[in-house]
DNA sequence: CATATGATGGACT
DNA sequence: GTCCATCATATGG
């Protein structure tokens, strides 16, 4: 694990132009930065899941419906659906095919107290541990569908932080799917306490 | 309009 | 580990 030089920097548009599985693993580590009412919260982010397009029988993309068309949106772009109840943070990938990164988990670093209000929990560790914990904790929603997270003036940004190493990196498969690749396409920073689920695949 | 379906979370045994 | 409240979509009548 190291410093990136480009620390604090905002990462740019191209960064997410790649597959989605090296998108997921690169965004391990770095700093995922919300705006709200001139207040800023965030973390690191340490838990995500890459989503494919078409072969992807757990994507949305292999569907019909705005969801999987959202995944065609330009790189480098949330997209903020519903799922049982809980709004869920993703991040577009791939200019050519359809695809996106579900953020899952991040360790909460900025305006904790802010994010703690928000969650309404009093253990750390509950506050952003989850895909619908951490929307709440940030009070993400519909709202924030569509915005360019490359952008120094958007509500929510990504920055530079941490570059991993392969062995830092745990993976798994993806979580609560009904149908999964038979591949493992959850990545999670091995060493950190703030993952939904431990565990790996054999 | 009615109902089924989750990329979940929290309460509980 | 199990159960079930949750609610935006999708789909069928």
């Amino acid at each position: 694990m190291r410093v990136s030089p480009n620390y604090g920097e905002i990462l740019q548009q191209k960064f997410y132009n790649e597959s989605p599985d090296e998108v997921a693993k690169k965004l391990l580590g770095k700093l995922l930065i919300r705006v709200l009412d001139n207040k800023v919260m965030g973390g690191m982010i340490t838990e995500v899941e890459a989503y494919f397009g078409r072969d992807d029988p757990a994507s949305r993309a292999s569907k019909k419906g705005k969801i999987g068309d959202a995944m065609w949106r330009d790189p480098g772009h949330t997209l903020v659906y519903m799922v049982h109840g809980n709004w869920l943070l993703n991040i577009v990938t791939t200019e050519r095919e359809a695809g996106a990164v579900l953020i899952r988990s991040i360790e909460p670093l900025i305006g904790i107290e802010y994010m703690r209000s928000l969650r309404g929990v009093k253990q750390k560790k509950l506050l952003t541990t989850g895909p619908g914990r951490l929307t709440r904790a940030l009070q993400i929603t519909k709202e924030e569908d569509g915005i360019p997270v490359y952008m120094s003036d958007s509500s929510i940004i990504v920055l530079d932080y941490l570059i991993l190493d392969e062995e830092e990196i745990e993976r798994s498969y993806r979580i609560g799917v009904t149908k999964d690749l038979p591949h493992p396409y959850r990545f999670y920073v091995k060493y950190s306490d703030y993952v939904s689920r431990k565990g790996s695949v054999k």
